[in-house]
DNA sequence: GTCTATAATTCGATAGAC
DNA sequence: GTCTATCGAATTATAGAC
């Protein structure tokens, strides 16, 4: 009974089936991005990849399978050898802003989907934490006031993210990335590195 | 046929009924602040104001009804006689956080749900429009600039807001008020009337 | 004014044919 | 691997008794 056909036991080989996985990750993407979670039904995302619903549930297990793939992106930027103190406000607005921009829908949908769902806030506090305190800590060797300082940072980061990709204000939309640079990256430096006042 | 009791056309009189009213907005308010609009059903809602779920139909027509209902607070401060230049980025923060924390669960229903609903959206961004694009204004005379200079005061105040009643990270949980001021006074100071870099 | 009962949808998830 | 059919639960909203 040799019904077995042979298989690659490689976990780096191409499925058969990637391309509806990725259709339906893409979907989901936009979805989950616009609409938050709760409005973004299976039956929606499965429309918009043309499949059948049923097969979210074949691929992903359940909806908060599906979303926990959809946020699941590298975030981490070519982090610079070492910030000189003086322009790293400038440096970490636009490495932001690139983060940002790579990964659109995820980070739209994460930032729309923590304000509402407690899992996706803990995540948006895991990425600031991994991601800032870090560079804080690096500047300000008081760990209070270290983490006081990536707070202050996350608030100006995450609102310009608020406004611009979210609430989609548009004086803020208008704003050119070398403005946006211009304008947030003394408040970051100051943030960081300034004296406390 | 005199079946009809004598009804006062008054309409400032107190209404027998403006207990249970008041209970279903209270309990709606902080229901929509913690729970975003889709998770905070009516259901739940009369639970919490120990009445019947059929009331809030009654009295607001529907869920929506009852959302503007909650949404509808006076936003308007006390408005310093006429900002001077040099201390208007405190006093504008200083207003923000009293205002935020005196309709702390609006606001925050506000917020949340403006994220993922397109009529809390434009709700939040009337508030901008109508309250901070005016001192911009007063301060900055070209349009284009005053409406961009507004934006990125919206972005550090709304991130404020985000990071600290909405997503509550826990180091800008921890930051006293007087700290928030002396933080972001500048910040705001510097995007309503420093030179555009 | 208050509550019971229920209509009418809609959703996530499952079972099973092919 | 893909799809049909459907279950069970939850929701908003309505009709009507008291």
């Amino acid at each position: 009974m040799a019904e077995n056909p042979p298989r690659r036991p490689d976990a780096t080989a191409p499925r058969r089936s990637d391309a509806t996985r990725t259709a339906i990750l893409t979907a989901a993407r936009e979805r989950f991005a616009s609409d938050g979670y709760e409005r973004a039904t299976i039956r929606a995302i499965a429309k918009d990849a043309r499949i059948d619903p049923s097969m979210v549930m074949r691929y992903f297990g359940s909806k908060e399978g599906l979303f926990d793939a959809v946020l699941d992106v590298d975030l981490r930027l070519p982090e610079p050898a070492r910030l000189r103190r003086d322009d790293a406000g400038e440096v970490l607005v636009t490495h932001f802003l690139s983060l940002w921009e790579d990964n659109l829908e995820a980070l739209t949908a994460m930032l729309r989907v923590g304000v509402t769902n407690a899992a996706g806030a803990e995540r948006l506090q895991g990425i600031f934490r991994d991601q800032l305190l870090p560079v804080a800590r690096q500047v300000c060797p008081d760990p209070e006031q270290a983490s006081a300082r990536a707070g202050l940072i996350a608030s100006q980061v995450l609102g310009m993210a608020l406004a611009r990709y979210v609430l989609k204000f548009p004086p803020v939309v208008a704003l050119a990335r070398e403005e946006i640079v211009a304008w947030l990256g003394p408040t970051v430096q100051r943030y960081l590195a300034a004296p406390h006042p």
